[in-house]
DNA sequence: TTTACGCATTGATATTTATCAATCATATCA
DNA sequence: TGATATGATTGATAAATATCAATGCGTAAA
């Protein structure tokens, strides 16, 4: 176990994610060694949609938004991902493409795993199947929630339920300080950046948050939840 | 093998979904045992969003619609599954809840499976766990095209949509023969059901689609297939 | 400093979509 | 047979949302 320790150099990396809990440490080393870590810049693309899935990744650092390039330039972002997690995407163990494009939003480090050797693995530890399975249908739970958010309110809720969800999923502030650009704030909720605009002013106006910049903070949590829930 | 299939009544249940051929026949007949086959009639709950996931349930015979009920009564319905089909949902080996609920639109059999065999089954066989994360990816994968069908194309598209995912995946007629209420095509498109009768009756004054009750002929597939790729 | 660029903002307008209310058709039931 | 329910249809209208065009603003490069 000590060994364990200290022969990994990777501190956040694997140690830190549940799924990964499963493993002999034979297994742990084996995709240790597979294992090469890599910074990106703001803006960066980390996997993209359409290429070959090569690779799971762990953020370990920074910020990425991980969503689909959908038609005529619009995205829909999925989720804003922190470390310590895994990213990949349901290419995984069908046609092992990417169906989603990831970005670095922040300064990054991510952990490149090769797939074959997790393939492998999931092939030999029944626990680490089991995990995945459960840590998959997760998502998809998330998934569903996001189908009503998204085809159900207007947009009022959805801009509520998008700050919450950052201040909540992604920030995670005592302070309720959120940062993120108006573009990206439409891709979360599938709107026009204009539109997206438009209601945060009104929230502004109604001293609910107050906007400077890419910074929101968020001043009556309660009004939002309201706001989200009434659609 | 021969014993195999005498030991079990049920011809069209487990043996034609791939997703059992990683059994052994000792497994098999475990579920097989654990399994109980139950008629609906149209307009039957099968199982409800909310309720614990006892079961999960393979459609033999009919027509089954998959949907979440969302805010002030609508549903976004996720999905049709004709026979043979595995239904069940997200809540496996998360919360054991269903997220979705399902009712027979047509005469339905279904054949119920404990959901705490199906849980062992995954423990002690690698390879149908193996399966199970294919079969689940490929269901996310769906979800994302649906994502950007329903949040970036504009009615027109997500008619011509809807029509051909009901021709391709679940009439499957060669005379482009498909049945559907109004409701229900608004539920599977997210818009109301005015609207989806409307977008018909376009379609049906451009001789692309006739329609006859809930029968509804599509005459010119490229057509559809060009409105639902421009949105 | 100037220029250029990427974003944010705003107003005007057009388009899309939902809602409401009424009517019609059809099937079922007592 | 009428009574009643369910779903389909239509038109009028309101509400939601996108688009387009212009402007401002701050930062990074020349």
């Amino acid at each position: 176990m000590d060994e364990k320790k200290t022969s990994k150099h990777c501190g956040a990396c694997l140690t830190k994610l549940p799924i990964f809990t499963s493993l002999t440490d034979e297994q742990f080393e084996l995709i240790n060694e597979a294992r090469c870590r890599v910074k990106f810049r703001p803006g960066e693309v980390i996997f993209k949609q359409g290429t070959a899935m090569t690779h799971i990744v762990i953020v370990n650092e920074g910020l990425v938004k991980i969503y689909i390039e959908g038609i005529s330039n619009r995205n829909l972002i999925i989720r804003l991902a922190r470390p310590v997690t895994i990213i990949g995407g349901p290419g995984f163990l069908t046609d092992f493409k990417n169906h989603l494009t990831a970005v670095a939003l922040e300064e990054t480090s991510a952990c490149f795993i090769d797939i074959n050797t997790l393939t492998n693995l999931i092939k030999v530890n029944k626990d680490f199947a089991f995990d995945l399975l459960k840590w998959i249908n997760e998502h998809v739970v998330e998934n569903y929630i996001k189908f009503v958010e998204l085809t159900q309110k207007g947009m009022h809720g959805r801009i509520a339920g998008a700050l919450l969800y950052l201040h909540e999923s992604v920030f995670m502030n005592s302070n309720n300080k959120i940062t993120i650009k108006r573009q990206d704030l439409a891709d979360l909720t599938a709107m026009s950046k204009e539109s997206s605009i438009r209601i945060l002013k009104e929230l502004k106006d109604e001293n609910i948050i107050s906007v400077d910049g890419n910074t929101i903070i968020l001043h009556k949590l309660e009004n939002l939840t309201q706001i989200s829930l009434r659609g």
